[in-house]
DNA sequence: CTAAAACCTGACGTTGACGTCAGAGGCAAG
DNA sequence: CTTGCCTCTGACGTCAACGTCAGGTTTTAG
């Protein structure tokens, strides 16, 4: 059976599968200073519990298009609460970012809404009967 | 001076430049099927007026992160307004992704809000607050 | 104790959307 | 005709976020 979040420290791979990331991302990640782990004497990765948090916000700030530079930057910043002026700067910057592509994204979902509502209507109606006949869908 | 989108035929340049794009960048989507030109004899890539809200509707779509491949195949439909319903299929799926990653981006968006809004009175009062606390898990 | 599973450190491979460079040709102006 | 900018076709370079493989050690299940 599994360890059940036991008092076992929790190994890389434990975390990989709580975080839904890979092994090779939790390295790749301690590597940029993204995450840090506490080594036991045959060199083995052990992590906090915290941790799975720390990962699954790594990966909504990738979602979020932040590259792993800018993630380095602002990370104590969001888990410490240590801000400084320009962290608070770039926290903003990146925050506009954000806004602008939701925007985005707003308008591209929208426009892809309308398509399929036209194509839906042009098959129903079209395929049988051409021009406007039939009842609408309820 | 510069053509008053004139009568000669758009070139690669002009293309670029007034969608936005580079030069490299329209060859890229000419060699994936994302763009069509005209060639003079000379074999110079000669494009319509409406070249242009193509480019910008290429743009879109890659910053709603679909794939070239993707594109290729969704823009006939998007263009001609012609749907099969395996189109239709492949346009829901997509707008729905779209849907996902516009809630990601909200909640990230959230965080931040948060976090600035925090560390400007932490900032306006005296001290730091502590620190993040991240959401629940599923 | 042993075999399987998990972990370690390099180090090279992958993918997408271009950037960049080389070498050659085209086109309006003076 | 020459100058200077634009364009052409390859073809190699880049960058990020990992994937994957090799070759070896550690931990765990039975």
């Amino acid at each position: 059976m599994t360890e059940v979040t036991g008092k076992v420290p929790m190994r890389i791979g434990e975390l990989a599968a709580k975080a839904g990331v890979s092994v090779r991302a939790l390295r790749y990640y301690e590597e940029h200073d993204l995450l840090t782990s506490v080594r036991a004497s045959s060199g083995q990765r052990h992590y906090p519990r915290d941790a799975i948090g720390r990962v699954r916000l790594i990966q909504q700030l990738y979602a979020a298009g932040l590259s792993s530079r800018t993630i380095v930057e602002l990370l104590p910043c969001i888990e410490d609460g240590e801000v400084t002026p320009a962290l608070l700067e770039r926290l903003s910057r990146e925050r506009d970012r954000v806004e602008e592509q939701i925007d985005s994204l707003v308008s591209t979902r929208d426009r892809l809404e309308h398509l399929i509502a036209t194509a839906t209507r042009a098959r129903d109606v079209g395929h049988s009967c051409p021009g406007w006949v039939g009842p609408p869908p309820p």
